[in-house]
DNA sequence: TAAAAACGTTCACTTAAGTTAAGAAAAACG
DNA sequence: CGTTTTTCTTAACTTAAGTGAACGTTTTTA
């Protein structure tokens, strides 16, 4: 399972065995259950999420409606905002599937970097391509139409539509569920 | 004008008289006019831009049609994705006002950060702050209606409404013109 | 495993945004 | 300074999403 996250680490930077084990020993590797919340709306935390297998959400309740707005699947990071302004949570954390997770706080990163300095430029490459990243769903999400951004989805995280619940989907593509169903027919007579 | 650009250092780090010498013999401060493209689609660039005065927009083209994602106003500051991951903008960047720019790249940054090495800690500070705004207007978007988007930024930058063309301020919402002087005058209706 | 809860789809109706077009107002330009 | 272009608004019509409700299915869970 440690092979995952080696994996994805080696795109960034490359690590000696030593290095590797020093990592193992830091026992940060948790399992959690299916509808698991990881962090309340109200709530402080100083943990970021690291994706091994599985699927967790975010979402905030507005209105007493559920408004999912990301999902994290296999070598997806998260850190939420209070980590990083250290303000209650806006939002909720939770776990869509049952899912393994690396869990790392700011203290154990300081550690990590300080014996191994390449640790931070793994941080820094990591941090600026997120950031991209995140700009492009964005200015994708503000750019299109709810079928649009499910015809993309489709595309791009064929999984997501098979993993999580339709309406879970709809939310995060902007709209109710039955409008949904309703797009999701739409495209079929269309095709045919 | 360069008091504007201490005041806003001045919330991450301080500076001395000397250093603040040194950044103004970097001779980084530009002037355009309305109007001018700063980058354009398919180029290529390694700058970045901090707006002291005025106003930049970004917008894609998209079948012909502008489609604005980002409006840049004093003391925000703008790394376009091409300096990231050094590949062709997908967007383009203009004036909307005439405006005075900081520029920087990044051979200019670690020259700065090698004089100065608290620079880089106020680099960092400034980024991460970014990223988690950058998330939360994400997520601002994506749980409201283009009405609530539009009221939202009467609150929070109702300096933009009075600069922008509507047109584009339309875009920015996820809407087209005709749409947003319709809901506009929708409002007006209910307050009476 | 039986009852309850949650989920997904469909339908009819409502509301709001897209589209096309026209005309008035403002800005840009020679 | 007048002309041209751009911008903003309004209107009528079309299209798509929101809403409320019904109903069958799947999943929970007691």
């Amino acid at each position: 399972m440690q092979d995952l996250l080696f994996g994805f680490i080696s795109k960034y930077i490359s690590l000696t065995e030593d290095e590797k084990n020093a990592i193992v020993s830091l026992d940060i590797f948790r399992s959690f259950k299916k509808g698991t919340t990881l962090l309340g709306e109200g709530q402080k935390s100083k943990d970021s999420y690291f994706v091994l297998k599985g699927c967790i959400r975010v979402y905030y309740i507005i209105d007493g409606e559920e408004k999912t707005t990301a999902f994290y699947t296999e070598m997806d990071a998260l850190t939420p905002h209070c980590v990083i302004n250290n303000t209650p949570s806006g939002y909720f954390i939770s776990c869509v599937e049952n899912s393994l997770l690396l869990i790392s706080n700011a203290d154990m990163e300081t550690e990590v970097n300080n014996k191994f300095p390449k640790f931070d430029t793994m941080c820094k490459l990591f941090s600026a391509e997120l950031l991209v990243k995140q700009q492009m769903d964005f200015d994708e999400f503000k750019t299109s139409s709810p079928e649009q951004r499910y015809l993309n989805l489709l595309q791009k995280r064929p999984d997501l539509i098979q993993r999580v619940p339709q309406h879970q989907l709809a939310s995060y593509l902007g709209i109710k569920p039955q409008s949904l169903s309703r797009l999701r027919a739409r495209i079929l007579e269309k095709k045919s």
